[in-house]
DNA sequence: GTCGTTGCAAAGCGTTTGCAACTAT
DNA sequence: ATAGTTGCAAACGCTTTGCAACGAC
């Protein structure tokens, strides 16, 4: 229940360092793309970033892009998620109701709609965002695999 | 601790009035597909219910499955999700955070550590659920785009 | 010079589309 | 008989992979 990670300031000289540590090689297309995953705030988008590096440096190969992130990812600089890959469809007769699956058992789990209303009721107190819950599923997990 | 779901009753026979109104017909590979969503419980994967109906199908060409889906959604039985479909890596030194985005204008927020440990609380409160936030996008309308 | 890294091209996967054959009505 | 539907095959976009050339060390 507790969310107190330490934020270590990640710059291009600890990974870059990292990277040597581990007996890889620091390449102009590596710097491009370390750049620009530093610069992006938020979620990493391949696709976008490969594209956004690209802008940046003309020739740098799709294939260049995917092969450092799953690197950076190997050296702790990135995480994959799981999380918002899913859905596409859902039943239009659904109420709006939050989703809830487990990440290692598959159980599947909804919050009543009170909770869900309770839980749009603290995003909307954050300056009147209001949040699209028609659909939403969260990943984590459940009681019993907790135990485990 | 199941949750109360007011879920219209959304039965094969409605969904097939609906589809001979709208001029359109049922084959048999529209059953299957139909009796798959109809079953299937939370959010429909494409790729995995082409899947579905294939194993009890023998041969329904995912063609037909996704060009079903896309007519349940313009009947109004299905609704398509934007919302899972986004990143996929994050910072891994980033905090658990709650990422707010603007479906309208693209705008990026935060939720504060305290008001994501709030939610993760409500959340938790339900069954023992442990939702992983580490990384997390909502998407909604910004109260400015609200206004518009 | 070594060996990690790159670009290229080909292949993989999920999805979409054109088209001729089929079939529910 | 008349459309709406299907399967097939081709095409698409994103991602992965094998391989030879390249270049950081």
């Amino acid at each position: 229940m507790q969310c107190s990670k330490i934020d270590p300031v990640q710059d291009t000289a600890t990974i870059v360092s990292d990277l040597r540590a581990r007996g890889h090689r620091l390449t102009p297309q590596r710097e491009a793309i370390i750049g620009a995953v530093l610069k992006a705030k938020g979620h990493i988008v391949p696709v976008e970033l490969a594209r956004a590096v690209q802008r940046r440096m003309s020739a740098v190969n799709p294939s260049t892009v995917y092969r450092t992130l799953s690197l950076l990812e190997d050296l702790g600089v990135l995480k994959h998620s799981h999380l918002e890959h899913g859905p596409e469809y859902y039943r239009a007769t659904s109420q709006d109701h939050v989703h809830l699956r487990c990440a290692r058992c598959g159980t599947d789990d909804d919050l009543s709609l009170d909770e869900a209303e309770r839980l749009k009721q603290l995003i909307y107190a954050h300056a009147g965002f209001l949040p699209d819950l028609s659909h939403f599923a969260i990943s984590g997990l459940c009681a019993a695999c907790q135990a485990r």
